[in-house]
DNA sequence: ACCGAAGTGTAGCCGATGCTACAATTTTAA
DNA sequence: TTAAAATTGTAGCATCGGCTACACTTCGGT
């Protein structure tokens, strides 16, 4: 049933992952900036538990790539083309983390699975989950 | 709210990518070997949509971990233990496709969305989404 | 003003995942 | 049987995401 057509299925999750650490990083620095006015790149090597030379890494990419701008020594900010993709990434994550808890899943497990999943859901399933809480509450 | 505990959640996605493809190659070997007799390399390749080489190193790295085995020239097998890791995956797979199905996911969509999000479910979300189903029939 | 601490940058390493190009082997067909 | 086609292996390259070690800048406190 799943042998699925060849590249077509496979390949886009493979480059969903491309774009997956770029979603991380531009919802934590949203995230961070909102919560204390601006993020540095310690910052997000804390949030991410990784070395600061992995986030300036990834920093540089964000930048290369239009999604964030930043100057030497200085803290970290979105383009609005950041903002709209940070945006985009916590509505999905909420709505992800929203439904689980409505699937009856522990707030633990939402929480870290819908950071796993939110990459990951289309459209249309997303609308699905939507439909399922309105169900519920309704 | 979702601020996560630094670097728990987060890092344990990221080790999840390390297994992603490992176990999406052992589910695809268990498939081919199924439905043909036995898998050999150019059948991953046009299954994944990617070039012999990086099956080759693919298939490299499985054999290193203790998931398969292969010969030079010959075909590829699993190991008990990468037979053990492909029917869990199938397993998890199905649970999720055939959830997203009860959800109101279109097949498409659900096959397309089962595959990216296999990886990420935990045992206590794929429960839940067991719970569902049962509810949904009963 | 200065020194130490904190933060950032840079160099250089590794492994994973992808590729092209070319060599070697195996299969298939004439 | 033998030549062509299909398959697999190898060499070499790129990017991404991770690291340590060391240099540099900025910030805070005395």
């Amino acid at each position: 049933m799943s042998s699925s057509g060849a590249s077509g299925t496979h390949s886009r999750i493979r480059s969903d992952h491309a774009t997956e650490l770029a979603e991380d990083y531009v919802e934590a620095i949203a995230e961070i900036a909102e919560s204390s006015g601006l993020c540095r790149a310690v910052d997000l090597s804390r949030h991410f538990g990784v070395s600061h030379v992995t986030v300036s890494k990834a920093i540089g990419r964000l930048v290369r790539d239009g999604y964030a701008t930043t100057e030497p020594y200085g803290p970290i900010a979105l383009t609005s083309k950041g903002q709209r993709v940070a945006k985009a990434a916590k509505a999905r994550h909420e709505i992800v983390y929203q439904f689980l808890l409505a699937l009856g899943v522990s707030e633990k497990t939402a929480q870290t699975d819908s950071e796993g999943l939110e990459h990951h859901v289309s459209q249309e399933t997303l609308k699905a989950m939507q439909d399922f809480m309105e169900k519920e509450e309704g």
